[in-house]
DNA sequence: ATGCAGGCGGGCT
DNA sequence: AGCCCGCCTGCA
């Protein structure tokens, strides 16, 4: 199927924006997402976009997944001219979108994510799949879904540490806890106030103010949220006297920081 | 080869 | 509240 996306999307871009490490990049050109179990291919042709899937699943999986009901290109014009940085990023970054993830993937990845690099992320992931999620075949390959708590509530200690989660282990264990009891339920979290979605996600261990905004912007679209990493963190103490200019962004500050974040790691020699 | 990579928990002040 | 240290593991 074809379809035509006006707003500012960039499949590259988004593929490397280190919001989501399951997505593929192919040699042609095309790139593969994966949510639950849907799978997309897709890749630019002819002013719009060539999918794989029918227009019911682009509707109801798809259009939301990339957030298309936002126009990102009215961003660009909030900047004010003192911001010089952030007009810089913003015109880099440009074709990015906040993907809205699924919940229980987002918690478990940005655990696993800290102090890993985002290869040494991508490869756990993929580990935690193969060994501990379901098999998809596509007419491209068989790939495998993202593990439910139920799929982890099973393994032993020893298997997840065999997915190079290290001391992260103990973490997921009781991230699978919570979410089976009850006690953390992901879904119902989604009509939940920012500071208040914030907190409870704090409960879990391994969960701290980073993976926690993580998690309201890429799993619940909170566009407040300005999760400071390292590379944040390096941008606010470089380019801003160590002031940090999310705050004042409301609620672009979650798009701006994707931006920021991009310009950095795309010219990691400008903040090394 | 020390240090670091998209932090966090626990103990200390 | 803020600071410091240790921590799985791969990599340069």
């Amino acid at each position: 199927m074809h379809i035509s996306i006006t707003d500012d999307f960039d499949l590259a871009k988004i593929a490397r924006s280190g919001q989501c490490f399951r997505v593929k990049e192919f040699e042609d050109g095309s790139f593969r997402f994966v949510t639950g179990r849907e799978v997309l291919y897709l890749r630019q042709s002819a002013g719009g976009f060539a999918v794989s899937c029918p227009e019911e699943t682009w509707q109801r999986v798809w259009g939301p997944y990339f957030d298309l009901g936002r126009t990102y290109s009215a961003v660009q014009k909030i900047i004010p001219e003192s911001d010089t940085y952030m007009q810089l990023a913003a015109q880099e970054g440009r074709g990015i979108r906040i993907l809205r993830q699924d919940p229980w993937e987002m918690l478990v990845t940005f655990i696993i994510s800290q102090r890993k690099s985002i290869p040494a992320i991508q490869q756990a992931v993929e580990l935690l799949a193969e060994r501990f999620g379901e098999a998809v075949t596509t007419p491209y390959e068989t790939l495998y879904t993202f593990p439910t708590a139920e799929q982890l509530a099973g393994a032993q200690a020893g298997e997840l540490a065999a997915c190079k989660l290290g001391y992260r282990v103990p973490y997921i264990q009781d991230a699978v806890a919570k979410v089976l009891s009850g006690q953390m339920d992901l879904a119902a979290l989604a009509t939940l106030p920012d500071a208040e979605l914030f907190e409870k996600l704090k409960t879990i261990r391994g969960v701290g103010d980073k993976v926690a905004n993580c998690i309201c912007l890429f799993a619940y679209g909170r566009m407040g949220a300005a999760p400071i990493d390292t590379w944040i963190h390096k941008i606010i103490a470089r380019e801003y006297g160590g002031h940090n200019p999310f705050p004042a962004y409301g609620e672009h500050a979650g798009i701006l920081q994707q931006f920021a974040f991009y310009y950095a790691i795309a010219h990691k020699e400008r903040f090394t």
